[in-house]
RNA sequence: GGGCGCGUAGCUCAAGGGCAGAGCACCGUGCUGAUAACGCGGGGGCUGAUGGUUCGAAUCCAUCCGCGCCCA
């Protein structure tokens, strides 16, 4: 008789092979069909809330590991939150301004700024946004992502920039916003200003001349009469800019002698120098740089100090040591200007000309200047050498000309008014920094910013709602003019800038707060992006949707340090005097195998999309906490391989246990007091997952969720427990007691890891939780999170020192395998020789011999530990295999054991 | 160049002054009633480098190297 039929084998439709690719897109029509996400809320509706505020992406391409790393993790905060009982709506958003999305505009229509209507090319740029925040939401939905998708925020949204026009207003009527000048790029041929993106850098032959700075107070250096700081510059036109002179604090200079003068320059330059003008030169007194700080010179050009400041930007590899400072000239210059209070001057009009301000070259180009100066240089004897160099320099994308440095009026945002950076330090503390290294980096951050600049000179974004007069000049802002335009601009969007006259958005019958005037100019420079999103938790949490403030939590990369985290903490104390966070965890970057970040010139770019079709979305979801994502993350062919067996092994636990329930009714549940021993450990060592799971999801430790379950799948379960449990579930009778305690033991573990699991591997534990074959919710995600019970320590206690001779004994079994003396463990017999004490408590144990899965266990009491392992002298019995001396007894059946014949008679196999 | 962080087995991670461990991968092997599954066993390390403190350092200190983020 062929006994294979008439065992309890396990039964699931549950697929070993998972076909993520295939499976994960039918799941998520079963979530979307029965709109989980609305039946979630309204399972925990009236709960406390707990809110995590989306940061938008940047709408300007598809999503990349970090984008979907970033959510995924957002989405196991959500999920684990939910499944815990808070409320959770998700609120995805995007962020739509900004140069990136403008520059691609002006690439795809090849034309240059003041060569495009502004209000075609803002169209096209809110057509591109809106078309990548569409695709990017079906990638973030393919990810298994939960959220409200069908009403997502955009920062282009007519509603959102109203609110940033009125959050603008109120920090502007309330005096953190000023206007001043600041160096930008400028092209001088396309009268425009760059960003960094339009930059190229070509190869340009410039002037290089060595100038001489006279010093008119050493600050009690004794430098002789005729001393002079010596500069080296390629721009000599930026010359009637300066105001300062770099020296490295830590740099030795030399004074040295040449021809009745005295120069400064750093000691190790002097070689060079020498070169350069074919004599040696007498050095006479030393200094470190630092000694030399606030000492005056005079501008060699104009009547006016130049002053001596500190900077470690000074390099040693070129010039003198000593570098020429125009702070309305170049961004380094500008930080070590206004940090040293140097003044910014910037007489360059738009077609880079010299102002009046620079009465001898006025109106004169100032590339065309360069020689120019260098002859009033020569004339006025400050000229200390001159010559060429080819090196490389900035360019303009579009037309190829150099560009220049040139510095305009923009606003500001005074990061000191009202104390607001002691507010932003003190609310800082307050934050619960996951990981706490975080405060320390935003911290030391924020005590050192510079004054925000909030001024671009572009045109997708929002116009910065001020207006000049033109009768006095004042820039104006008021609680009436930002109600006005707040109001059209949530009627009508941003556009209504450009499309309407300044008499159009002002209030009816506008005059000047100043001057009475009547006439007005609106400004046309944009917010800088990170002010609309800086202003997130206003417009999405307080303003929209009546959310919860401040939030609780904001989980981006470790860059958002200096970035949204920042801007939102300045709109937020501001206004408020209050972080929008009550915590914000960080995540690390996506790097490859080897530590190194993904680049196209690498050539070791991962997509999400090709994991997605090799492997399913379930695959990125588990590589996200396969490794502790607050460092860097990596991801090789290696890792993910990894990645997919500790899915499988997962999957296959799942099957097994599905498997074995298919017979299995809620009413046949055993009491856990009845249950036999080793079924109560199972479920302590549930309690105990239970726990350790719960207290990780807690800290956010998703790696150590997935380390936890994994083992208990794989070395609780797996390798022991369901091992173990297989003679009981396939060969005992199909509604005995063994059959039932073991089956109330693997639907509790069942249960309780599909949901344990649902935070992360989502689609398999729907996919699982639907196999189900009885009475249960309509979705995983709308179970309660298991309960968390103290496990029995003593029962653990004395299952440890169990494994701990099951691991003798299990070596001593592979010996005789080796030996080729069995093959199978049932072939053993086992006989462990051993003191009372270990006797009695062996002893102890239920039918031990099944718990090592062999035929025959025998223990004796001994003064020597010692175990054995030899070949049984039973034989098998053809049904449970293992091996008995009775089999062989019975004449009816006499291949099979009593058991075994028991339960083929009571269970009917035979007719 | 500066600030913050990281560096332990091929991979992912433990051990935070006292014999460097786990899981996977790899190799060997058993089973054929979880079968593209499961069990058992094994090999594998100058703990990034150098120097110092200490009876003793992966661990504490210094310098350097490599990598990442931010800034210049």
């Amino acid at each position: 008789m062929d006994y294979s039929k008439t065992v309890y084998l396990p039964k699931t439709d549950f697929p070993m092979k998972a076909n993520l690719n295939q499976r994960e897109p039918e799941i998520l029509n079963f979530w979307y069909r029965i709109n989980i996400y609305e039946k979630i809320l309204k399972k925990n509706k009236g709960k406390p809330y707990f809110i995590l505020h989306d940061g938008p992406p940047y709408a300007n391409g598809h999503i990349h590991l970090g984008t979907a790393l970033n959510k995924i993790l957002k989405d196991i905060v959500i999920k684990y939150k939910s499944l815990r009982g808070f409320y959770t709506p998700f609120k995805p958003g995007w962020d739509c301004h900004g140069m990136p999305i403008e520059h691609q505009i002006f690439k795809e229509l090849n034309k240059k700024k003041n060569e495009v209507d502004p209000v075609e090319l803002r169209k096209k740029a809110k057509a591109f946004a809106e078309k990548f925040a569409q695709i990017q939401k079906e990638e973030f939905k393919r990810l298994g992502v939960f959220g409200d998708w069908e009403n997502p925020y955009l920062t282009l949204s007519p509603s959102y920039e109203a609110d940033i026009i009125k959050t603008f207003g109120e920090l502007a009527i309330s005096g953190y916003i000023y206007q001043t000048y600041k160096p930008i790029f400028w092209c001088i041929n396309c009268e425009t200003a760059l960003a960094e993106a339009e930059i190229e850098y070509y190869e340009k032959k410039s002037p290089s001349i060595f100038v001489k700075f006279k010093v008119i107070d050493d600050k009690g250096k004794n430098f002789d009469e005729n001393s002079y700081f010596l500069i080296w510059t390629t721009t000599p036109w930026t010359l009637p800019g300066n105001t300062g002179i770099m020296v490295h604090p830590e740099f030795k200079y030399v004074l040295v002698e040449f021809e009745n003068e005295r120069i400064l320059i750093a000691e190790n330059r002097k070689e060079e120098i020498e070169k350069i003008i074919g004599k040696n030169l007498l050095s006479l007194k030393y200094f470190y740089g630092k000694e030399l700080e606030g000492i005056l010179c005079k501008n060699p050009l104009l009547d006016r100090e130049s002053k001596v400041v500190l900077s470690e930007f000074v390099s040693k590899d070129e010039g003198t040591g000593c570098v020429h400072t125009a702070p309305g000239h170049g961004e380094e210059d500008y930080y070590v200007g206004i940090k040293n209070k140097l003044p910014v001057f910037s007489p360059v009009n738009e077609r880079g000309e010299f102002t009046e301000e620079v009465e001898e070259f006025k109106g004169i180009n100032v590339f065309k200047a360069d020689p120019l100066i260098i002859e009033k240089l020569k004339k006025n004897g400050n000229l200390f050498s001159s010559g060429e160099i080819i090196h490389s320099y900035p360019h303009c994308w579009r037309c190829k000309k150099p560009v220049i440095y040139r510095s305009t009026k923009q606003w500001f945002l005074k990061i000191d008014h009202n104390n607001l950076r002691e507010n932003m330090l003190e609310e800082i503390k307050k934050v619960k920094w996951i990981p706490p290294e975080g405060e320390n980096r935003i911290s030391s951050m924020v005590s050192q910013r510079p004054d925000w600049c909030l001024s671009r000179q572009r045109l997708w974004g929002v116009f910065i709602p001020v207006f000049y007069c033109k009768s006095c000049e004042n820039a104006i802002i008021t609680k009436e003019t930002i109600e006005n335009i707040y109001n059209l601009v949530k009627e009508h969007g941003s556009d209504i800038w450009l499309k309407k006259s300044e008499e159009e958005l002002l209030p009816a019958g506008f005059s000047c707060p100043y001057c009475n005037g009547k006439k007005f100019k609106k400004e046309m420079d944009i917010l800088d992006v990170w002010f609309d999103s800086g202003v997130s938790h206003i417009a999405v949490l307080k303003n929209e949707n009546d959310l919860p403030w401040p939030s609780d939590l904001y989980l981006e990369g470790s860059d958002q340090h200096r970035g949204w985290f920042q801007t939102s903490l300045i709109t937020s104390c501001g206004i408020f005097k209050k972080a929008p966070y009550r915590s914000v965890l960080t995540h690390g970057f996506v790097v490859d195998g080897y530590g190194r970040k993904m680049s196209k010139s690498l050539g070791n770019v991962i997509t999400p999309d090709e994991i997605i079709k090799k492997y399913g979305a379930e695959i990125l979801r588990l590589w996200t906490v396969f490794e502790n994502y607050q460092e860097d993350i990596r991801i090789s062919d290696e890792i993910i391989k990894n990645v997919v067996n500790g899915y499988r092994v997962i999957r296959n636990t799942i099957r097994f246990l599905l498997g074995n329930l298919y017979d299995f009714k809620k009413d046949q549940e055993i009491a856990y007091e009845d249950l036999f021993e080793v079924d109560k450990w199972a479920i302590e060592r549930l309690k105990f997952l239970k726990r350790k799971v719960t207290e990780y999801y807690e800290n956010f430790a998703f790696n150590k969720v997935f380390e936890e379950i994994y083992n208990y799948c794989n070395i609780t379960l797996s390798s022991f427990y369901l091992d173990y449990l297989k003679d009981r579930l396939y060969t005992y009778s199909k509604n005995s007691f063994e059959r039932k305690s073991a089956q109330t033991v693997l639907y509790k573990i069942l249960l309780n890891l599909l949901i344990l699991i649902s935070p992360i591997l989502s689609f398999t534990a729907e996919e699982g939780y639907q196999f189900i074959p009885f009475e249960k919710n309509e979705s995983v995600f709308l179970e309660d999170w298991p309960e968390i019970e103290e496990e029995d320590k003593n029962l653990l206690d004395r299952w440890n020192k169990f494994f701990e001779v099951r691991k003798i004994v299990l070596k001593k079994i592979e010996e005789k395998r080796e030996e080729k003396i069995i093959g199978s463990s049932l072939e053993c017999k086992v006989i462990i020789k051993c003191e009372k004490e270990l006797y009695e408590f062996l002893k102890s144990f239920y039918k031990i011999q099944t718990l090592f899965i062999v035929s025959e266990v025998e223990i004796i009491e001994s003064d020597k530990f010692e175990v054995i392992v030899e070949k049984t002298r039973n034989k098998k019995c053809q049904r449970c295999w293992i091996y008995f001396p009775e089999v062989g007894k019975n004449d009816e059946f006499p291949d099979l054991c009593e058991k075994c014949i028991n339960v083929i008679k009571t269970d009917n196999f035979i007719s």
